[in-house]
DNA sequence: AAGTGTGAACTTTTTCACAGCT
DNA sequence: AGCTGTGAAAAAGTTCACACTT
């Protein structure tokens, strides 16, 4: 699959590089070098050109990056240069926010259908996206295409989770109180809340007296 | 400050241990051993009882973990026994919807007040929390102890971060698109979007094929 | 002259394995 | 007998430093 696998951490690095250079193009910035990019993204020039080197040989020397082609070598390496189907679980406050807001859409995620338990919310409608019975997936995944799954459920989300993966879906972004693991080595669940970076400054606060 | 660094990766586990241990108290478990919390988990046993030593010595040996206690040592060890004052910068709708969702105050995250530039947010009120304008911070910050700045821009997210480091805020959650950083280590920075588990599970599904 | 790409040195993190406590 | 806590070994990640290209 890949001579050497990136490691997690540098693939977190290349997407705030991504984002960066998607900033540096607004901003009309053409060059940069690794030390000037890496100043824009908190870390070493080493570490940049260390990173840089899992996706290919993308700099020139003596001159540096082009942003623009630095940018589209990145989004190609990180599957951003194509569109993802997402479903919603769970029709929690975060999840409508989600189904109603276009950020996701704008970075090329699209959410083609949600998913509910609670017979009142069946048939609801935000944004387009239609709210099904849990147990109508099956159906749904048999006419489209999902390629992640995201969980924002505030109960059970595990429920969610197992009809995902019954249904084969392969990747999970768990917004839910409760952080999921699988064995299964060919299913990625990503754990997202709001209180994991906030613990972290929290932590941070407390030993910085 | 501290004998022994703890690593970002550890602090990382840490909070979902944390997470973790407050779901198996609510499933009415007392005890647990670190095979069976790490395994929840998604990690060896070997690696929680090492990140916790970090924390202490909390288990008993040849018994395991006290559930409640370790979830106590565990909030205590992280800041997360006290409540933290927050401030919101700029009102985009991931701005309104945390100011009107619960789950931030659930988990000891409270708003105080909430920051634009925009002349016709001025005044707004959420959830019982102001709108105020961003150049009568100063007066607010004199009134009311902030802890963290939570930047939900959607332009020009650095005049928010230079607002608030210039109040002496020291911990910042930066929500905007694009990542901040800041030379000084006497602050802290979180930079966290939705495109960053997105991306890692577009990156895995590319490469799963 | 300037700045990339990368082996080699160094540092940190993870895993192993077992002594020691209950 | 069972499971923690932790030094020591192994693995992984970061930084250095320089050969090499434009």
């Amino acid at each position: 699959m890949k001579v050497k696998d990136t490691p997690e951490n540098t693939l977190e690095r290349l997407i705030i590089y991504l984002k960066v250079l998607e900033a540096l193009e607004k901003k009309k910035i053409d060059f940069i070098s690794s030390e000037d990019l890496a100043k824009n993204c908190g870390v070493n020039s080493a570490q940049l050109r260390k990173d840089l080197s899992f996706v290919g040989s993308l700099g020139t020397k003596g001159v540096g990056y082009s942003v623009k082609s630095l940018k589209f070598s990145l989004k190609n390496f990180l599957g951003r240069a194509q569109e993802w189907n997402l479903i919603l679980g769970g029709l929690s406050p975060l999840g409508i926010f989600l189904l109603q807001d276009k950020i996701l859409q704008k970075e090329g995620f699209y959410f083609l259908a949600a998913f509910d338990t609670k017979e009142e919310n069946i048939g609801k409608i935000y944004n387009g996206i239609i709210v099904y019975n849990l147990n109508q997936l099956p159906q749904v995944v048999n006419v489209i295409k999902v390629d992640i799954g995201v969980i924002t459920a505030e109960e059970n989300p595990e429920i969610f989770l197992e009809a995902f993966i019954n249904q084969g879906i392969k990747a999970i972004l768990n917004l839910s109180k409760v952080p999921l693991f699988v064995e299964n080595q060919e299913i990625k669940i990503e754990n997202f809340s709001f209180s994991m970076p906030l613990t972290k400054l929290s932590y941070f606060l407390k030993n910085s007296l």
